[in-house]
DNA sequence: TTAAAATATGCTAATATTCGAATATAAATA
DNA sequence: TATTTATATTCGAATATTAGCATATTTTAA
């Protein structure tokens, strides 16, 4: 399992509505830097910075057709992570049982809840 | 399917090694704050602040039992992403079949990959 | 050889995140 | 009522993230 240092990292990697739908998109197949210019509304250097750091962390990678570059996805846990990301959920967890036993083990008192 | 800048904004919550810990450890029942202490090696405030964090983004909740604040998840999509995060992938996402075609379509001169 | 196409880099300002330190609150107990 | 216990809030400094802008690089085409 990875450290816990790297879950998160790889986490605020992904949490950025531009990095998401970048990878969502390589889930699908590959795409050139141009390509994300049609359906990302930001400009082109800032696309560049964001595949930059996707790639900084292993996330994609690329190869060079012509004088195109043609990202791919590299880590396998993106389209498992963007999956549980879109599913949806009816309802939250239900109520934990009642006063359910804490470490600390001490109910002073009235409990109220 | 909720949209993609809350999916954002769910990874960027999570991303965090504490909130980590304290989701995980929250998957597997209720704590109070001072169970934390025990465990995490920050400091009380601090862990408050996280527990916040976390509760004003709608993945946890507590509820009072005397004077002690009994943390519980509240989110079912987080049980999944951190069983997700923990898991071993062996390999990298195989290489893209040779020169896919891209938007552009344009596949100038030599093709060197 | 010059120009164009595709993409990256460097810098900067604005904004957000993080943690520590000090302090506050609220309920229960002495 | 004063104290203790459990936990939260506020503030500030350090640091990180983000986007825009201008510019650079590389490769191919004219």
């Amino acid at each position: 399992m990875r450290p816990i240092g790297k879950q998160a990292e790889l986490l605020k990697v992904i949490g950025h509505p531009v990095r998401i739908r970048i990878l969502a998109e390589l889930t699908k197949g590959v795409k050139c830097v141009s390509d994300f210019e049609e359906f990302l509304e930001i400009s082109q250097p800032n696309i560049s910075q964001h595949l930059t750091l996707l790639r900084n962390h292993g996330l994609i990678d690329y190869y060079m057709d012509g004088r195109l570059r043609c990202y791919y996805l590299l880590d396998p846990i993106v389209p498992d992570l963007l999956e549980v990301l879109s599913r949806d959920y009816e309802e939250s967890l239900p109520a934990p049982a009642c006063c359910p036993v804490t470490k600390k083990g001490k109910y002073p008192g009235k409990r109220r809840h």
